[in-house]
DNA sequence: TTAATATTTTCTACAATGTAGAAAATATCG
DNA sequence: CGATATTTTCTACATTGTAGAAAATATTAA
């Protein structure tokens, strides 16, 4: 057949995204804040960590715990890091995207007979 | 507390894309052919309605039976369009997608220091 | 040292979305 | 009518999204 793609979802995408922006300082409570911030996502711990795990389990990321001599209480951090995987996945799903979003009219007031004439 | 936004399945925000371009010709086996020849995606007709189905409960999108009189074989096609609160989310996925992508590279020989040194 | 506090991750469950293929519906044509 | 063509509906299950309590583990105060 054809098409062995393998997708990723709409949150792991927003995760990796978000990890890569990270750099050196991507562990779970920062890419939540990061999500705050960027784009006013509310997200839950667990829903955070589930997605982590999920992504390294699939290889699109590897994760390492932070240095014992923090100055500063709580558990240690873990960090993560996007692999190459991860890296050529996100490439292809956002070219995916832009793909599928060529052409497509987004102002409110679209024009009648467009293509995209659901305003 | 906030962000109360809708987000869209990755699936889902394909689907709908396709709807949109396919216009007046949006029907689910049209969706399907669509899919695989832009972005080569293969999808079974049963994934296809499902995500068509939650699109519309949703009210994303909505759906009408077409003619009786078309001259050909086969059952009515059921013709689906993309509703305002459709467009609505498609803007909203995509501008939060621009968001989280900002200054994110791509190019498989990412330069050592930035903030994307997954390759 | 022990308790209080701070920070971050792990665990457990369940809801929503993605996936598939057989079956049903319904039209034309020989 | 029976064969064939086209499209949708139905049924089931896998994967991804979501949440919050609990656990782990560090610092600091008593």
């Amino acid at each position: 057949m054809a098409s062995k793609e393998k997708h990723l979802g709409e949150f792991e995408h927003i995760v990796l995204l978000a990890l890569v922006r990270l750099g050196e300082d991507a562990y779970g409570m920062n890419v939540r804040t990061t999500l705050k911030k960027l784009i006013d996502r509310d997200t839950s711990i667990g829903s955070l960590y589930a997605t982590l795990e999920r992504l390294e389990s699939k290889g699109y990321v590897t994760s390492l715990l932070g240095e014992a001599t923090a100055e500063r209480g709580g558990r240690a951090k873990r960090f993560f890091k996007v692999t190459a995987d991860g890296m050529r996945v996100l490439r292809a799903t956002k070219g995916r995207l832009e793909v599928m979003w060529e052409g497509v009219l987004l102002t409110p007031q679209t024009q009648a007979g467009s293509p995209c004439a659901a305003l």
